[in-house]
Order: structure tokens, then sequence, then C-alpha cells
DNA sequence: AAAATAGTGTCTTTTAGACAATATGCG
DNA sequence: CGCATATTGTCTAAAAGACACTATTTT
């Protein structure tokens, strides 16, 4: 029932505790060639240095969605809600903040072509984070932000396959070759990371370790001291390279261009086009770029919101 | 970030509004042939004589999981956190309660041989409701409860499919027979509640029509005095009729068993068989019922969390 | 022409489905 | 035995995957 052992209509405010009401942000992207999450460094305590989700407090009147695409705006730059946006989980463990109790709904962001990231007009850094490095470097997250995250990435990399998520990641228009790269990067990227999360996770609890100002600044920052500058969202194809050799860990991931199984460019032509309603034509052809090729077909994604079948990685070569 | 434009350690309550956070349940159960949600009938405005979904506050220093067990024993006597119970979502927009801003976190349960419901020991009526009548006999749902219901709904059926859920509408021990009539009416049942409430649904906000009393009372209530007893969950096989006849609308399904695409025994034996620690043989066989019949083995739930190949619902032959 | 990328054809292997056949209990 | 249900077998159709081949651009 609602109201618990009320029966008047308005409750007093003995009977329930207060709670205040977050929203934390997954912003994820694909740059660069590279799964990556947007991650904000905190300058205040708790958890001074660490890397933390974006997000903040819900208003008052305001719906919880609402809130999500305010500061999805907010921190990154996006106007007029375009891109995905969806509830991933509500994260509300009595001793997640250590200064009170807070109750956070998290939501999943796919984007492409994000601005520069934005501090949020306070001393605050901002960085699309490649999600490999997370476990590995050790790279600390403040409250329980990396269970968060782990969630979201198995979110993702499960989503990808059964919905058109991975075309979020995607231009506007799009060659059927960028949305198999984009599959390749996400499902390349989040195995590793999760094969990481469970070595490296051990499952002590949300504030474990004291943070090590060192380890928590592994990247080279972008201070931009403008307030958030709303860059609308539309550039040519191609734009292949936004953050590349920014990072100390771009070239990390040209290195690791190991072999992983990637998708056969024929059959996920079919894969794709068999799906009724997946991809839309335009009629359009792209360039070839610099080192030629034959021009492909361009294409924009259509209303449909479940694949069947799913379009699923290939198996790993037993 | 966390702290949204504040400095020092601990906020002060302007920086944010307080918030009531309550848990509602959403018990799925297959009882009698039927799936089933729990539903209770309010007594109290706003929605007095709804329907609604069970739940309550989450308490102070008490984990919002922790609050949905506890609700849980609370309004099913169910003790020791046995079944499954998984967070659905979180519901909180603005204007969702009337008397007062309340973020809720639905909870979503499978529990198999429920004990009858027990009101929460105020007079308050509870039901395991069918709930393919909920759409056409336009059943009233308090507050936003029939879009949770419908979102409940749609997880229940994807989510048989690729884990092993269904299982847990099963005794601890099943033949494939039993775990195949659980498909077949979950699948059969949420397939024709969510043809009816894309119809019924008119999407009007959650506070649409007055209440009806008449039609909120279609059912024959087991008002229940005493306080929650605690059932344990252990009794023999093939409990199979335990609500019969006592809902007004067991006979309906029963007319109603007319062609519904049912898997194919032999086919679903090996689908079952082949995912890799999905069942364990227990050794054991159960005894043939009433009507005769070779004996089948009895099986228990392995530990796996992911059916790969999914098992999949029959297609409507074309 | 050579290189590079897009897209198609074809063959093989795997999987899914229909349905017959056999197994094992009961009255 | 005859009935009912469980379980296995077999054949067929559909889907997935490997990989060769054709097409169209740039240098």
């Amino acid at each position: 029932m609602y109201p618990c052992s009320v029966t008047n209509t308005s409750y007093s405010s003995s009977d329930y505790p207060d709670f205040a009401v977050t929203v934390d942000l997954l912003v994820f992207s694909v740059i660069n060639k590279t799964l990556r999450i947007l991650l904000i460094q905190r300058d205040e305590d708790p958890f001074r240095y660490s890397w933390a989700l974006p997000g903040g407090f819900v208003h008052e009147e305001e719906n919880l969605e609402s809130a999500a695409w305010r500061e999805l705006a907010e921190e990154t730059g996006i106007a007029n809600k375009v891109g995905h946006l969806e509830q991933l989980r509500t994260y509300g463990d009595a001793g997640r903040d250590p200064r009170m109790r807070v109750v956070s709904v998290a939501y999943f962001a796919a984007e492409y072509d994000l601005p520069e990231p934005q501090g949020g007009g306070d001393a605050k850094y901002a960085e699309h984070v490649p999600i490999v490095e997370i476990p590995n470097k050790s790279i600390k997250l403040a409250f329980d932000h990396r269970k968060i995250l782990t969630d979201a990435v198995e979110r993702l990399r499960n989503k990808i396959s059964y919905t058109p998520l991975a075309t979020q990641f995607c231009p506007e228009e799009f060659t059927i070759a960028q949305l198999r790269s984009t599959y390749d990067i996400i499902w390349r990227d989040t195995e590793k990371y999760l094969a990481g999360a469970k070595e490296h996770d051990d499952l002590r609890g949300p504030a474990s370790k004291p943070f090590e100002l060192k380890s928590a600044r592994p990247h080279s920052f972008q201070p931009v001291a403008a307030p958030v500058a709303l860059h609308l969202v539309t550039q040519p194809l191609k734009s292949e390279a936004p953050l590349a050799e920014k990072t100390s860990l771009s070239y990390l991931m040209q290195n690791e261009e190991t072999s992983y199984a990637k998708l056969d460019p024929g059959n996920f032509q079919r894969s794709v086009l068999q799906v009724d309603g997946f991809l839309e034509p335009t009629g359009k052809k792209s360039s070839p770029s610099t080192s030629g090729g034959r021009p492909a077909e361009l294409f924009t994604v259509g209303n449909l919101d479940q694949l069947s079948p799913p379009i699923r990685p290939k198996k790993p070569s037993k």
C-alpha cells in the first residue's frame, strides 16, 4: 500500500524519513575508436580528487527524467534532448554517501560527437575516459560509482544486441561500416572492462581506501574556464579524431589494436539489412576516406525499438 | 558531480528538496495455470477502493532492497528471503502522488506457492489477480501503478527467455513439463495482457477517471483478520489448484483454453537440457499424476544467470 | 593498374522445428 | 492391454558463418 498505517489524507512528517534524491549520469560515447565514459573530478570532500559520475539533485517539482536531461545539458553542453537517455537503476544504500541519506537514480546516455567536456562552472574537470582504463589503472571512483558503472557497461553490452542503441554512437547519417565499427569497439571494450572489473574488483564497500592523489590524476586535463557553451551537434562525417593524442591513453589503444574478434563485413551487412525497419536508406553516398575505396550508402536509423533477430558478437574462435 | 554548487562538507537543507521514498512490489506468481499479480485494495483516499501495488516507505538507515524484502514478507508472509527479487525501475514524476513528492522504487518478485494473501493488519484486502483481467475488466489501479505493472510484465516476458527466472515459479524440484507449462502460461498471459493494455490504455495520466466502486470489486475477497502468519514455503509437488474456483475468473481461463501456441514437448526438452548448467538432475522421479503417464525426472535449477541460447516462444503460425 | 573499401554470391555448418517412435508408468 | 505422459530419434527447413567474388572509388 502507499500510505503505511496512515489514515488521514496527507502525511505528517513523522510517518516517513526524508531523503535527498539525485540523478547520476552515465554518458557513453565512442571517440577515437574507444568507448568512453564522462567522468568529472571532484574538488570537494568526501572523495576529493577522485573521479565521479556527473549528476546533481533533483529539483522540487521536477520529473526524474527532466532532471537527467537538465544535468546532461549542463555537463555536456548538449541542447534539445538529442541522443539516447534511459533510466538505468536506482542506488540508495544507507551508507553510500557519508554525509546523508541520498537516493540516486542513475541514467544512461549514449551520445555522438560530444563537445569537449565542460566543467560545471566550479573548478571542476571533466573528461571522456576510455572505460578499459578504469579497472587497469585503478582509477578511484567516488561513492558506489564503480558498481554503477559496471552495471551500466553490462547494460550497454546487452542492449546493443537487441535494440538500435549502437546507432546513437554514430552521426545522424552513417554507413554500415561505421555502424559495424561501433559494434566492434563496444564489444571489445566492454568485454575488456568487465574482465578487468571482475578481478580488480575486490568487493570492498564503496569507501574502501583513502584516495590517492597521484593515481587520481593519470590523465591530462583540459580545464575549461568558460561556462557551458552549447555546442550544437552537427558536424560532417568522419570526425574520427577529436580527442586524438589528447588523453595519454589513445596511443595505447592503437598498440593494443592486436586481433580481437571483428565482425565479418559481408555477413554484418546482411544481418542489419535483414532486420526490417532498422536502417533507412537515404539514397546518399558517403565520400570515400583518404585511403580510397568504394563509396558507401548512407543510412539513418528507423523507428524500431527491438531488433529481431538480434545482432550478436562474433564467437571467440574456440 | 554530487554536491551541486556546495562547497562545505555537509549539506544545508536549503540546497536540495526533501523526498519521501517508497518501494512498490510486483509479486508475480503462477497459480492455477494463470499468471497473477498481488494487488491490494486501498481503503483510504486518494484512490480509495482502487487496486494498488503493495509497498511502503523505506525506513531511515534501511537499504532499498532490504525495504523491499521487508515489505514482501509483510505482504505475503514469505520469510527468509526466498524466491527472486530484483529492482525494476524507479518512478518519481512530480505529480504521481497528489499529496506529496514521492519517489517509488519498484521491485519485481517471482514467487512459488504463496500463502493466501494477508492484509497488512489494517482493514485491507489483497488478492493474486490474474493479469489478463486487468486491461479487460478495466480494474482501476491507483497512482501510476498501471504503467508500473505494464513495465513489469514486459520485463517478465523478456527475462524468462534469457535467464532461469521461470524456474522461480516452480517448486524447488520440478519436472521439465512443469517448467514448460510455466513458459506456456507466462507467454500466453503476458501477450494477452500487453495486447489488452495497448488498446485499453488510453494514455491519460495516472489519475484519470473517478474510481468506480462496482468495478473495483469484481472479485471475491478473502478478508484475513489475523496478522501476518509466516507460512513456510515447502509443499509437495502438484499443488496445482490452491485458488481454484475462488476467483471468479478461473473458469474463464478454462473456457478460453482454446488453442494458443504451446511449446513442443520434445524440442523444449532438448532446448533446456542443451543449456549447460541450467537444470541440475536430482536423480529422483516424479510420481505420475492422476491421469497416468510415465514418471518424469525431477530437476533443480542450476546457478546460471544467463541462458544461451535463450528459450524462445513459439512463433505464431503465420 | 594497384590498393582500398563496399557490397553480393555461394557453399558449409549449425540450429530450430515438425513430428514419428519408443519408454514407462497407471488402471 | 490401453491410455497417458516422458523422452528420444529423425528428417527438413531456416539461419549463421566462412570466404570468394564483383563493384567503385583514390592514387
